[in-house]
DNA sequence: TTAATAAGTGTTCCAATTACACTTTTCTTT
DNA sequence: AAAGAAAAGTGTAATTGGAACACTTATTAA
């Protein structure tokens, strides 16, 4: 690089860039956050998303999915980036430009260990509290961008254990959308995604007549594959 | 700001933060970019958008905007945040992480000056040479997110001038979505919307019997508007 | 054996979208 | 003054996709 290059850079002031992580699970009926109760400053004692700086040599994807396994010890998470938030004074403590990436997991899955030691606790959508700084924004904009996106793509299985029933896909759906659904239109329009396939397995846990597991199989959608709820 | 707070940010790294703007205008059917043939390093001689470094007690938003108006001259420019890139190498002489904004202008209202000095061009959509570093990405996921956009809000308005005509509109469109579309739906459907309305003046710029000039009316769209194409 | 529970299954109706072609107005040219 | 050219403007029928709707089946527990 010349020293008029890395003039061009020099002159120019840096910030600390952070990443805040939407985390999305699915249980009893109902979208939940995974939310830090902070034990630590700043803003000790409030609600937050789980946060964190981006690292030198680390791309800020990357630092997103090391803030989640962090929390989660889940790695290979479906994360998408939502919006980046620039404010000057959005965080009260320093100047800090943040990232916000929302995450789809499966409850059942991640290190309780790990979410206890943060002082971290699922919390269902309906009963999210106040959030420090703008991440009550950074919730409203992940929930409606996470609902587009599944919408057209099919991208809420992630919410699901590899196998499901029919009746929780549709109870997923509908507490995505927030509205409820026909259960047969519902099952007609599954019934035409040949990438949507049924194990064979049927799932006695539930009813007494067992309802057969489906498992999402993305080598078939990615083929021919059209998604639209 | 107590000690322990001081260091909870001051341990991690900053960043060199830019804006990039995909500034879109609408010509002879066509959507354009306006691009910078860069005479200046980095990447002198090369094509790029049109960008610069977020600046101290500025948020990314205004950052956003101040690029738009240095280049154009316009302010109130109707812009999006598209999403932010922060690969580590994606800057090849230093490490800058990137928010990409999208702007929809009157392509009849820019200073010509400025973008002269600039040594910027429209280039027709279809034409648009390969840009540096990553802001072919840039182009596509704006490109993308401005068709979603455009085909829930009425936002493409923002590429014409206060006053067009029906004509003017659809071809907007057609551009738009890359699709050619049917004249009788296309004046029903603008028909339905109420905060589409007639002027009462007529344009004999393009015809001999002259066509009706219509506006936008953001009041009345935002009390009961609807819109969807 | 029966009562309870969730799983599973088709058809009709309605609304929205699509397809489609000619007339009108005005200016220019001859 | 008549004819020709060029874009503006206008309505209906057909199709499609989405929405509404209720009973039967399988199984286990009482």
């Amino acid at each position: 690089m010349t020293a008029s290059e890395k003039a061009y850079y020099s002159v120019h002031p840096k910030f600390h860039m952070a990443v805040d992580c939407i985390i999305f699970g699915f249980e009893d009926g109902e979208l939940s956050l995974l939310l830090l109760k902070r034990n630590f400053e700043p803003a000790k004692g409030q609600w937050s998303l789980m946060g964190g700086f981006v690292e030198e040599g680390e791309s800020v994807d990357d630092a997103a999915r090391r803030i989640v396994a962090q929390l989660t010890g889940l790695t290979d998470i479906y994360m998408r980036q939502v919006k980046t938030y620039g404010n000057v004074d959005r965080d009260p403590g320093e100047r800090v430009i943040s990232s916000a990436y929302y995450a789809l997991v499966d409850i059942k899955k991640y290190d309780h260990t790990l979410v206890q030691a943060h002082n971290a606790f699922w919390v269902k959508l309906p009963e999210v509290p106040h959030l420090i700084f703008d991440h009550d924004s950074m919730v409203a904009d992940a929930l409606r961008f996470m609902q587009y996106q599944a919408s057209i793509k099919p991208v809420g299985m992630n919410l699901l254990p590899e196998e499901f029933t029919l009746t929780q896909l549709q109870t997923l759906y509908e507490a995505i959308f927030r509205e409820s659904m026909d259960k047969r239109n519902f099952r007609k329009k599954i019934a035409s995604m040949d990438y949507i396939e049924k194990t064979g397995k049927i799932d006695k846990t539930l009813s007494r007549k067992g309802a057969a597991l489906y498992r999402f199989n993305p080598e078939r959608f990615k083929e021919n594959g059209q998604f639209k709820i």
